[in-house]
DNA sequence: GACGCTAGTGGCACCCTGTGCCAATATTCG
DNA sequence: CGAATATTGGCACAGGGTGCCACTAGCGTC
């Protein structure tokens, strides 16, 4: 609903008030439901979260490190046809707008922790290690890049693109 | 001078009017310098990028792409031993308070660009292609990693930090 | 020195996001 | 039904950021 009229209108010239009306609440309730107007565009990205969690932590400890973190992050960005167009859209705007691209951010922060933890736990390392760490930023880099390339190219699978990013960006992983 | 109130009182709970009187200017006058309250932080953070775009043009044409990278990005955070206080207070700040964590990533995107335009240049391909954008997302990702180790860890050189990273991140770069 | 041009400055009003506070209104439970 | 409790909405406010305009400082020219 309201990505809506950010498609149309854009999300900069569309206050938070024009929201509130169209979902027909006050504009201080809108702020009740969302922390700011950057995570209407991010919906329940943290119960997304949990299910990469989930999926590492699913991984046969035979795998190596780098085919689970890519089999995990290639299924989590998985889609539904029908939910292609809407992820492109929002997407579109999380790399294209400004002020959501910075807020993206903070979002990915706690992405990059859920790969670092894995990777710690995986290596019997400090999730705080400069690897675990890094795992993390590659691996965000990867998928960043992935999707940059996947708006940039109407006609590219996301799912591949996933895949060979990951794929070239695990190398620095491997201990 | 900024910077004195920022570690003070606190990046959020200085205004930019305690800025500007600080300085001796008005608010007004302040945001002819600064597009940003955020960007005081960053400083001529654009003239850097030029040392490091043509720190990576004089690199020999013989020198693997990794190894050239590698010696730009190290030497681009190279620091005269008196910036060392100044420069860990800025990036403290960058990558602790929410506000500039998110800011940091439209200065950033600058920096990828920079590295991408390099390996582009390297290996005959179009800046654009995911093999260039993911070039500059891996070496960020290197960078902004080993700088957030080293500030975890007071005893810890940058430059080392730095070099093992991004050593370690240019094995997903090589073609 | 007087004049006019220009660049820099500051003040003002304004929009927008985000938050604290409190009254009003639903909703649920006894 | 009545009381306790969420949910909502209105209001006022702080703070970042911008457009507009008047004022002033500086500077070259005559």
């Amino acid at each position: 609903m309201a990505m809506r009229l950010f498609s149309t209108v854009g999300f900069d010239a569309t206050t938070v008030e024009d929201i509130a009306a169209a979902a027909g609440i006050s504009r201080r309730t809108f702020f009740r439901y969302f922390a700011s107007k950057n995570d209407v565009v991010w919906g329940r990205f943290d119960e997304g979260l949990g299910q990469l969690r989930a999926s590492l932590a699913a991984a046969p400890a035979t795998q190596p490190l780098g085919d689970a973190l890519r089999e995990a992050i290639v299924s989590f960005n998985a889609l539904a046809p029908d939910q292609v167009a809407v992820h492109r859209q929002r997407m579109s705007l999380i790399l294209s707008v400004p002020s959501l691209q910075a807020h993206s951010t903070l979002m990915y922060a706690e992405w990059r922790r859920v790969v670092a933890e894995f990777v710690a736990s995986r290596t019997g390392s400090d999730p705080g290690g400069l690897q675990p760490r890094l795992a993390g930023h590659l691996m965000l880099g990867a998928a960043v890049a992935a999707y940059e390339q996947w708006l940039a190219d109407p006609a590219a699978e996301l799912t591949e693109l996933l895949a060979t990013a990951v794929q070239r960006a695990s190398a620095g992983v491997a201990s």
